[in-house]
DNA sequence: AGGCGCAATGTCAACGCTGTCTTTGTCTGT
DNA sequence: ACAGACAAAGACAGCGTTGACATTGCGCCT
């Protein structure tokens, strides 16, 4: 196997019997070329298997290439995925290449990434932020990188941000529970310091307040420990006295964590059950949640950056996607009798 | 907001009183720097928020980049996006950067994707083949690029594959139904043309095989077209005569079709099911799946490309990863009793 | 004292491409 | 027949970096 060179716009040239500018002509700008040069330099470009080499055409050109950069946290969450391909998506529709880079969820991690990303100059760069601090960014910002921030906004940064309307969805889903009779609402959530998690936690609040229970501690259970199994943690709530008649998941694990114990603990299923974010199995167990479009939360950052990029000295905004309940059963049984007030 | 220029070797030479072939010392080859010299180039750099530029840097170094690209099929399959965190994990740890680029499942899509990161001058090429011919990629291989075909081996290319023991897999569940009693086992998928859809359909039929069933045929539902909704694929085959009294689902998909469709059908769950690849929510519904490790197909795959790039000229090679059978329930129902002969 | 070796740094060209400017040639109108 | 316009193609430099090679200066040996 003999490993050849690789052909070059000089070598193309030469082949067809012109400069190299007017092969560059052909394959980039489509200046004026006349069609019989145009086909002889394309029948010798594909004798040699020339393929231009957009290393060294962005390096001329200046500036960002057109691939942009996407910085996800922890792998083993679908949520990121479908984010991903929301983007992946919507860049390809353009033109747009994708690189993805993963921080074990860890703040240095993110800045270690962001460094890595940022030397490929690429055109915009995606995060959905784990650091409590993105100012790190600050000054690749100002030399025009749009920065955009996903699921959470970017703390001491200007960028865009694109974010779920977490505060409604738990707002409307505690208040759906409370309207059915239910006073003992339990909350159950890990991680809890996340901006996602505390917004939630206020929608949960809020709805409560509103029915007049303002301490909401005792059937609330925020862990900020992954290593924590989340059966436990439901389990403890449930194991309490004055144990809760309905419970709302914060996220996914805390969902399926929530079953595992339901299917233990209370194999009548009186328990009622929301959990945020949907999964693939949900309509066939009868699980409520409080859904939303991941792709979307990733196609809109994606417009969002080629929109910046397009135009980086614009104002920066925060989309907020919407939420929506998604009735199933599990979330619509009623409070037993007697046990309201 | 100034957009101000993005600094240079040159500018940082330039401030710290060094040449520029000093700077570059200091940031890429860490040959003989002064430890003085070094640290004040650094802070030089530090202050103009230098970055080294890899555009440039790879250009000039000739070659490929350590940016390696992977294409995949369609998005709505969590299969594809454990095989991509698998592989990005694993190329994360050795420095390498992970593009990802999708083909909307179709061999043009597949060949343009492919091009257009090939011109970027990735160091090594992965994909999950969907196209029936990989020829198009021999030339850029002969030029040095490696690929590594996943899940299904590359057609007309010389090329690594990294794919799973498919016929084992499907061999060793069918085997086992066959252990329990049945005799009418019932095999669904779709699109039933892929190379890992035939190889698993061959291990159920030589499984029948072994028990004196050499025509399966009415009980295979063998479909191609990803528009007919799984459910109906299932209940077309259990509504005929003769229907199974066993069902093994060709992918995640058709399992849970057949799980809808028996939920409605089969309220007393007689019919045993396995279907091939696990899911979330499968250990809590007691779904017996044939599962493997899709981050480690990944994994393996990064490998394979890694010391494919430190060694162009080896011979290429096939590896198969391990499936196993978990019992949940479903798959150990027995057959009904006198059905057997 | 003179020469040698080596650490530390510098000079220069080139990677493959494209923007700017220039050259060549053909065609039009008067 | 000749200026002017314009289409088609080429010459050249430079994007930011690094490899190959050159230079400097200092300590050490004889």
């Amino acid at each position: 196997m003999t490993i050849q060179n690789r052909a070059t716009l000089d070598d193309v040239a030469r082949l067809a019997g012109v400069s190299s500018k007017t092969v560059s002509r052909v394959f980039a700008s489509r200046e004026l070329v006349s069609p019989e040069t145009a086909e002889r330099v394309l029948a010798a470009a594909k004798r040699l298997r020339f393929r231009p080499n957009t290393l060294a055409r962005n390096l001329r050109r200046g500036g960002g290439t057109n691939t942009i950069g996407f910085i996800m946290g922890e792998l083993g969450n679908p949520f990121y995925y479908k984010v991903a391909a929301g983007i992946e998506k919507e860049l390809a529709a353009h033109g747009h290449a994708l690189v993805v880079a993963t921080t074990d969820d860890t703040p240095e991690g993110e800045e270690r990434v962001a460094d890595a990303l940022l030397a490929q100059r690429i055109g915009a760069l995606l995060l959905i932020p784990v650091a409590d601090d993105q100012s790190y960014l600050e000054g690749e910002r100002q030399l025009g990188t749009p920065v955009i921030a996903i699921d959470r906004p970017a703390r001491n940064l200007v960028a865009d941000s694109i974010v779920l309307e977490n505060r409604r969805g738990v707002f409307d889903a505690t208040s759906r529970l409370l309207a059915r009779g239910h006073r003992r609402i339990g909350y159950v959530c890990n991680p809890a310091s996340v901006y996602t998690q505390k917004e939630r936690l206020r929608g949960y609040r809020d709805a409560l307040a509103e029915y007049g229970i303002h301490d909401s501690s005792r059937w609330e259970r925020l862990e900020d420990d992954l290593t924590i199994p989340p059966d436990r943690i439901v389990d403890d709530l449930l194991s309490s006295e004055d144990a809760p008649t309905a419970l709302i998941a914060g996220n996914n694990r805390m969902t399926i964590g929530a079953l595992r114990v339901l299917r233990d603990r209370d194999a009548a299923g009186r328990t009622a059950l929301v959990g945020f974010d949907d999964f693939d199995t949900a309509d066939v167990i009868g699980v409520s949640v409080i859904s939303y479009d991941p792709f979307e939360l990733g196609r809109q950052a994606a417009l969002a950056a080629m929109e910046r990029i397009g135009d980086p000295a614009g104002f920066t905004r925060q989309v907020e996607l919407p939420t929506w309940i998604i009735e199933r059963g599990s979330g619509e049984r009623p409070a037993p009798t007697g046990d309201d007030h």
